[in-house]
DNA sequence: ACAGCCATGTAACTTGTTACATGATTTT
DNA sequence: AAAATCATGTAACAAGTTACATGGCTGT
């Protein structure tokens, strides 16, 4: 997925990795955490598959910087999967889920320190969203990604309402 | 992430690799469609690193069965796992999501499709996790799970309309 | 001098995922 | 006789992830 943000983040002009993951954590409002390693490795795989290319810039007296540029087949490929629909699944891969799921299927553990630990995820999770939605300088495409990160953060925290009923009270 | 599902389905006794597929398919009620060939890379994996051990059990006149069972290294690694917290960490790592900040962020195409297509596709998953809830038999572990997914798809759909806002009508 | 940022990159590993090969048994 | 289901497995690749190595420049 990395792949294609970087790959549109690259149509307006070509880049350096470091710039890459600037350019990155700022479209997504600092909401997704990114180890600069990966840029490198997937700039290194779309590089291999054609996608983009890169050239050596020298920046006297700086040091060289490898910049990066869209191809015609990467940018054919980022359209196509721009119009392409997701395939449809239900969100039911995700840790905290299956979490439940075996505590509920098992009784193996008390769930009751892992329901309040995660409520507590989810709280924190919705402030820092919350904070970003604050900042005045945001881009609307990223108020919109982090808008839709809140609706599913309120969807956990109802869903850990119905948990709590059910695991705790011995539904 | 299955990992630690094979290893729950281990906890009530010892299981072949398409004994735990249909056990896992029944846990997730169906909507975690499982390649059986990945039941196997992973419990080979999970062999090699000492969580469970298998033994070739004779079915004559069938043909023999690969058997599965938890080792002590195993079942402690699955209690580790089942009380620890999850990370907090916004749920913005989604193929749709991503998509649509490109589309807001670069307007290379036409979103109107793209939208309507997911639509259907959220609407399609919501009949499915109905009717899936609407089985009597169902583990109640299962039902939880399931009701979980709904609500994701229900904010899904509110952040679709609110994609629609801001992309259609050039919010 | 030292911290901190700018900048690039590799090796190694995990997990997910599928296409393919193989063959037996059971049901229609 | 064919189709479906039971059953196991491998090879290969995609993508995510991080620890580590390396070095220059900038400000205090």
């Amino acid at each position: 997925m990395l792949k294609y943000a970087l790959l549109g983040l690259l149509v307006d002009r070509p880049r350096h990795g470091y710039d890459l993951k600037a350019g990155f954590e700022t479209l997504v409002g600092g909401t997704w955490p990114l180890n600069i390693g990966q840029v490198y490795t997937t700039l290194g795989r779309l590089e291999r598959d054609g996608l983009v290319r890169s050239e050596l810039v020298e920046q006297d007296p700086r040091p060289d910087r490898r910049v990066y540029s869209l191809t015609e087949t990467g940018e054919k490929e980022l359209r196509r999967w721009l119009v392409d629909a997701v395939e449809p699944q239900p969100h039911v891969k995700d840790e905290f889920y299956v979490k439940v799921l075996l505590h509920r299927a098992l009784a193996l553990e008390d769930p009751a320190d892992l329901l309040w630990a995660q409520r507590q995820n989810y709280l924190e999770t919705l402030a820092t969203l919350t904070a970003v939605l604050d900042e005045p300088s945001l881009a609307d495409a990223t108020r919109l990604l982090v808008e839709g990160a809140v609706l599913h953060v309120e969807a956990d925290l109802r869903w850990l309402d119905r948990c709590e009923e059910t695991l705790l009270r011995g539904g």
